[in-house]
DNA sequence: CCTTTTTACTTGACTCGTTCCAGAAAACCC
DNA sequence: GGGTTTTCTGGAACGAGTCAAGTAAAAAGG
């Protein structure tokens, strides 16, 4: 679990103020990993009554641009927040219910950045994505 | 090239009613990859006239879901179409002006579906984006 | 500690891609 | 051709996300 002291020094590590709404963002993208921005929002009025939406989307903003945290946006979904970064892992998503889950990367270290033909890019990340069925909606409904 | 009578067949291949619509979005997907939704509608138009854009969302969904067209949805940029399917490729996409290239699959077949560790979920599909500068983009400025 | 400066937060309006709806029109089948 | 089914039109509506101006709070300096 992480302190407050902790989300504090990450904060300061990234050379970010420290606020009561960035302390309570940064929270709860680390005990709810994947969530959408308005889950983020409900979760921080929980303990923080009162903070705009528009707080919540400039500190994910600040948050994502400064690498404390990481924002995902698999197609047909809107965007979502997690704290794991820099370890270049993937996500499973659910083709039926959304929901999504971690895999880590198959390859290792920065894998599968070799692409079979470039096209002269400078590819810096690649990101994938694995489309299913979770374990609950792949079950013959009972 | 695709001859109006290809673009025909294919619709009645997939069981679909032959429209003018239909046909102009066809085409303008073969012809332009990776359009979006706006570009198609404004190029539809050129050769048709009075086309309304549900038209074309309609047309859009009714090819994607019966597999003539692929959509994409990079991360912060709008739905985009495309006609080659079923081959497993996937993308390359610039940070700075979100121009779009295609990558074939490294592995060949159909590849990357196996992931480190599954989670339970059955998956039918790894979708890979990688992330960088186009050539034009990457040069310093001159 | 208290002031100044800088940066963050609040409020509320607004944009843009996309979808919904109801009626009119067209394409297919017999 | 006539009837049925499916699609197209036009306009309104929706929701995630952004913009802008003023207020409040955090860090820096005396």
């Amino acid at each position: 679990m992480h302190t407050t002291l902790d989300l504090e020094q990450s904060l300061r590590g990234a050379a970010l103020r420290v606020t009561r709404p960035r302390l309570a963002v940064l929270s709860v993208v680390h005990t709810h990993p994947h969530a959408s921005t308005d889950a983020i929002l409900r979760l921080v009025r929980d303990d923080l009554t009162g903070v705009s939406h528009q707080a919540v989307y400039d500190v994910l903003r600040v948050l994502t641009t400064s690498g404390l945290v990481r924002r995902i946006e698999p197609a047909g979904s809107v965007a979502r927040y997690e704290a794991r970064t820099g370890d270049n892992h993937h996500h499973v998503v659910c083709r039926s219910c959304g929901v999504i889950a971690d895999v880590d990367c198959a390859v290792g270290g920065t894998p599968c950045l070799t692409a079979s033909d470039d096209h002269g890019f400078t590819i810096d990340e690649a990101e994938v994505t694995y489309w299913g069925l979770c374990p609950a909606c792949s079950q013959p409904s009972s």
